[in-house]
DNA sequence: ATCTTAACGCAACGTTCGTCGCATTTAGGG
DNA sequence: CCCTAAATGCGACGAACGTTGCGTTAAGAT
């Protein structure tokens, strides 16, 4: 998720307009939620036309995908608690925040993901970079000795996070903190 | 998922426009996928006219509600291997072969429920009754003393079922068919 | 067979959506 | 400071969407 570098004229007016409009996304997200996210509105409350917000943005998931790569954290990686299963436990905590928030800026963008081909090839981005970044605690888990090596982390990291994204996303159901600690524990426990 | 009894006048052409109309859907869904799918293709196609579709369906998702509904089936259960291992075997590969099947009705149905609100409440009915039924599988496990009587069962199921709708439906990305059995076989494990 | 009325067909309407051509502003370079 | 072109503002347009009023058909009751 770079910064567009080799934009043409990212200057004074054009960066404020896009700061603008993406901090009008941000409220009108907040106010109405994604069914009430829509082009006029994102224009009326930014000032800004709306010819071009479809020239820039196209499409309404293509405002969550700028806000999505606007807030992307290029610095993220994951924590480091001394085991394996606290650091599932640390992963399984920031994702259950981001789902359960209110309004869940996650949550839009999965909805906005099922919409238009260019937000689901965003998402699935975003998620291959942070899952890679994740398998960070499997590798110390095997330096640490704790794990064998050949152990997949992929399949361990979907085994502890995967049910917080079908409960939450798609179940649509509640799950408390507690739970997710338990899936990251079965998980931790999978592989020993 | 009963089928509406009470309805005032269900006979001959209202069953007969509900049925073309819902084979219309599904040969639409197939050719155009989910974003080609429209009223007024439906209505052409089906020969049934524009203001009978939005009067009894309102939209697009409605559609697929109940779509999804007619092909309920009532009498699913769950199928008995004999091991709780190889019943959860079974499952994931029920729920992988919907998931991967070209064009999925359940990725649709899942695309909808992003859309309004009744989809996603149907759909929600629909998993809740689903796992559910499903339980069986851990109950029959604690009567033949594989596991203990405490076991959680929506928690067993959600480890196993659940890293097959997050890699296939949000991650976007293939699952092999051994891939899904071994998320059962780590559900089975994980409460031994 | 007749009647009642729910369900459907039909045409027209207003709204929202996305696009286009053109004028205006302004960022960034000479 | 001036010049060029990118970015934005503006108004209008056509198409798609969803709704409404009214006439017609036919299911189900008497």
């Amino acid at each position: 998720m770079i910064a567009e570098v080799h934009a043409s004229r990212p200057g004074g007016r054009t960066a404020r307009v896009r700061a603008d409009v993406l901090a009008a996304v941000e409220s009108e997200l907040a106010e109405h939620g994604y069914d009430g996210l829509t082009i006029d509105a994102v224009a009326a409350r930014s000032g800004v036309h709306r010819t071009t917000l479809y020239r820039r943005w196209k499409t309404v998931p293509g405002l969550l995908v700028d806000l999505l790569e606007a807030g992307a954290d290029d610095a993220w990686e994951p924590a480091d608690t001394g085991s394996l299963e606290g650091d599932l436990i640390a992963v399984n905590r920031e994702i259950h925040a981001a789902l359960t928030a209110r309004p869940s800026i996650t949550q839009a963008v999965i909805a906005a993901s099922f919409r238009t081909a260019a937000a689901a090839d965003a998402l699935t981005r975003f998620w291959e970079d942070r899952y890679e970044r994740t398998a960070l605690v499997v590798s110390r888990a095997v330096a640490r000795g704790e794990i064998p090596g050949g152990t997949d982390p992929h399949q361990l990291l979907l085994t502890a996070t995967a049910p917080l994204y079908h409960q939450l996303v798609l179940l649509r159901q509640p799950m408390s903190r507690d739970q997710a600690d338990q899936h990251a524990r079965i998980a931790a426990a999978s592989v020993r």
